[in-house]
DNA sequence: TTATTTTAACTAATCATATTAGTTTTCGCA
DNA sequence: TGCGAAAACTAATATGATTAGTTAAAATAA
């Protein structure tokens, strides 16, 4: 940023991130990514193989991200103390990188080696937590999903503007973790009865 | 799709629809829209005035359709059932219509009147469904704003490929619902409890 | 230091899309 | 039949990504 910066994956990959963060994944391009490097969009080439190449960096990224946040909200703590600092680390997480938090949701190459083994030490993590909990393996992984539902789903809501009434969010946040987390002690109680599909 | 089909809007909307269902959101382009349709993509400007135009009104169907199937699976239904109703109706249009609803939430114009009003018809049927558990004003619609959540995030999690684990979807999805109905009948026993923001 | 190699920039050109301008065709109907 | 509107068309322009081929600069070896 000073005179001459080096320019490297690294350097790119940080600008894009600022960029994305803060006019949105969609306005993410190569000519703009470039002009904010201060070179010709056909340099970028030197670094990587195009936006696409791009684009699957920032997810990993942000994924990486999401875990390093949530692992670090997460030491020391357990049970539902931990799920409300897991959350709230993932809210954050979405809240100071929205647009890299987006990336990490719309990646070009799915079956990329490395993005899936980032999102697999967040799922980890999340299992780990729920250990606390002695729910039946099945019941955990399913309580994961569960979470990660809640928890993409409130902050993609959030960041799409789409909680329109004028009701405070953090608050809404609060409720929804506190409810599934009652709803955990419940199932807890009678995992049995929830294990059948009776539909 | 016969000889020569009559283009009009509802029929670029219906083919659009068609496509990015098939073929993801991203891949809606002014020029395969209009080789699907037999005709030059200028043409298409007869009738809209751009891709975002197209967009913005798939946003609006999309939501019209959600609050449609969402609607008829409410009738005639109450209380956990009712909750269990509109959220299996919920995941089904998400199912059947996967580009439709990814536009839904991926519009140009968050302003547009008309798709607020539907938003807001979807908003205001839940909060319909929830009244039969006599919260408070305020706690409804921080329920609302998470089943939304859940909602949201299992369906486009589902539909990003995110549920890696070999571990039934289904079973997820109705342990999830499950887990946050009892979640409201606890906060519904003791709310005071939950309107304190304790953090 | 000087020569060589590599890295990373550049310009120019190509391709894909969206969009606009201006023209022609088609079709319902007076 | 023939007019006027609707809706198609062709041609042209603009923006972005990308490729090809070239040059400059930096790192490294002699």
């Amino acid at each position: 940023m000073s005179r001459r910066m080096k320019i490297d994956l690294s350097v790119i990959l940080q600008k894009a991130t600022e960029l994305v963060d803060e006019q949105g994944l969609d306005q993410l391009s190569i000519g703009l990514l470039a002009e904010k490097l201060e070179i010709r969009p056909p340099s970028l080439y030197n670094h990587l193989d195009g936006l696409n190449e791009l684009k699957q960096k920032l997810a990993i990224q942000g994924v990486k991200k999401l875990h390093e946040y949530m692992q670090q909200a997460a030491v020391g703590r357990s049970g539902d103390d931990a799920i409300r600092a897991i959350s709230k680390a993932y809210l954050q997480l979405v809240r100071e990188h929205p647009g890299l938090y987006d990336a990490s949701t719309r990646f070009p190459d799915a079956n990329d080696q490395e993005l899936k083994q980032a999102q697999e030490s967040v799922v980890q993590l999340v299992l780990q937590v729920l250990d606390g909990y002695k729910l039946q393996e099945e019941i955990a992984i399913h309580m994961v999903r569960g979470l990660r539902s809640i928890l993409h789903g409130f902050t993609s809501i959030e960041q799409m503007g789409g909680f329109g009434m004028p009701l405070d969010i953090n608050k809404s946040f609060l409720i929804l973790i506190n409810t599934f987390i009652e709803g955990i002690h419940a199932v807890t109680i009678n995992e049995e009865k929830y294990m059948q599909t009776n539909d």
